[in-house]
DNA sequence: AATGAATGAGCCTTCATTCAT
DNA sequence: GATGAATGAAGGCTCATTCAT
């Protein structure tokens, strides 16, 4: 029994590609990276590369949108099991931490700036994130109904829980702050406070 | 007749050519911008401008070090003001949300992430950046010691108050949120909320 | 049931081959088309086309060498039948015109200068040369001799009859003139004109 | 007296890369030949060649539009001159050649079908062409007219005066042909056979 | 016979920077 | 102070070809 029918070899070498592109744009940045970096630290050679990817910016898209599908399963996983509104939204700041804590490289990449989305990549990051959305709103959305979350305007949820969190994080991973450990509670409760609907005694 | 010690004429060309610079690093970032594209937006060659700023990421460091001053000083004559911890932290997200709906090309360039500092650069930076914290804490400090202010670890405070509205903010600046016009009161709320001492009644 | 000795399936693989490679050819030049173009469309894989031709150049020369055999045949098939001097000339014209009206991307692909030929494919362009050339100068050769024909330096009677009309097609060819309907004649004379032998009552 | 107005310097430094870049071409053709064989013969930089022509197909197009210039100069000069019709159909068919002998590396780029032509380029190959045909016409017109030569369909004309004549000279730059010396008037008598009008007696 | 992943030399081009005028 | 022609290292990418399956 040989190659199987998808080829699990050509999906080992993307994944190794992908590593390895992970690696060098978390080093100087995606644009700054050259595919010679990639292609030397990844083990292929150049052609290799073009032929999984297309182009450098291809492999800045994959190892992207991989990401967030990764990021996104591992949110909804832990949102799924929340019982209350602020299960739910100290999950939300707990699981970042976690996540990011865990795979610090990651993050750094979800957070980059300088990707270029081709036209493509970019209808797949907006179906990704619109899926992600769609589930956590259906979960946050049966909270606003019972009061337990306050009825705010819709794009403010996630900055409003998620703002100060991020912001701390982006500073730790870039080394101007400490670890997120030990400020989990605090950050927790911040954005509890932030959105937490008028039912909730205190 | 040109005037004699700080050539008015020479303070105007580095300005057209920092507000050029301005422009193409919005509009496609620091590395993909050229030297050349902001000579042509500048009118000037490509001589002068390394006359004035002696390289590129000269150009980009001189930049980002005059509107950062600006910006400290736009947030620090509000702060000046303030007459309770509440004023103060409110303050800081209705002049954030203030600077960044007038200037939002210069707000994003103070995001950027990929500047590249020169060893001078970065001291310069550190040196504002000291000098405005030191002048914030200064303030804050008095309102943590009488209480109106939570004691909470250093580097919390500003992704507590801040890290809301800069997240939306960042949203609303790549187009993925409306205008913040509207939502200031929410955002200055949590951030009140977030720090908040004890003696503060409810 | 695949027959045996000559593969009328492999034959059938190499033809739309050739096929497929004529079209890529004819729309972007030899050196700029590549294998995967082909390939493509041809709808073979990569390890196909190099089986069966062994190389880019390969398939060049195995369609210029087709299609200049295929071409010869014509020609003589027509030629065979003339019964004066002034039928042959006047048949290499009209038939010139009609088969380039017929395929005119194999005309143009005949036209080709970019196709590098390997030593092998050289001698056997040369051996159809020599062999269609022969045949053609056997029959005008008795014309010559029979003083239907001028006597003219050897390598000057193709200019003389084909020069108009091959530089009328090529114009065709490339959109700069009008079809060659309606010129038939005036080519036929012109040619006529230029060869026609003293015998040869006016 | 430093460098003039016009920077003669620049001008010389260009005419020397397209000198280089004609023998390259000439050599192996355009698409073939390298940027580098091309900056090499010159001896400048590669990056003074793109600061001058922008591309290696810049560099071509400018070197056609250049020689095309020279060509049709040459012939309009020549044929400013004749006299009569039967002057200048032989003077077009002795000046073809004559240039031919002259510049067979020019001649040869001229007939060279792998030049890309941008469309700037493409309108002023228009330009070019169409102020070359109106100057050709306005001589032509006069003699049909006047009864000296046929009426014809526009586009015959040139394919029967200069088919012949090209066909041959074509055959001689590739090497198939002897050299035209010697041929001149078998080819003019032609061409004026082809178009002389019926009121020139034999 | 067919497949397509892998290879890597070599291409065109960009662009920050220098410097003579 | 200003100009822009010149430089050349370095980058992304192509593509004919090979070869294990």
């Amino acid at each position: 029994m040989t190659t199987a029918r998808t080829r699990p070899a050509t999906e080992a070498r993307k994944r190794e590609i992908l590593s390895a592109a992970l690696d060098c744009f978390d080093a100087t940045g995606v644009e700054p990276a050259t595919i010679q970096d990639i292609q030397r630290q990844a083990g292929c050679s150049v052609g290799s590369l073009y032929h999984h990817f297309g182009s450098k910016e291809g492999v800045a898209e994959a190892l992207w949108l991989a990401l967030i599908e990764e990021f996104n399963a591992y949110m909804l996983a832990r949102l799924g099991k929340a019982e209350s509104a602020e299960d739910a939204v100290r999950g939300v700041v707990q699981g970042y931490i976690n996540w990011s804590v865990r795979h610090p490289k990651r993050m750094r990449y979800l957070h980059a700036r300088d990707i270029e989305f081709s036209p493509e990549g970019r209808a797949r990051k907006r179906e990704l994130h619109g899926r992600y959305i769609a589930e956590v709103f259906a979960l946050f959305a049966r909270f606003v109904r019972d009061g337990q979350l306050a009825e705010l305007p819709p794009y403010t949820y996630v900055p409003l829980i998620s703002g100060p969190i991020e912001a701390y994080v982006r500073r730790w991973l870039t080394g101007d702050a400490p670890s997120p450990r030990g400020v989990e509670t605090l950050f927790a409760d911040a954005a509890w406070n932030a959105v937490k609907g008028a039912s909730t005694s205190r």
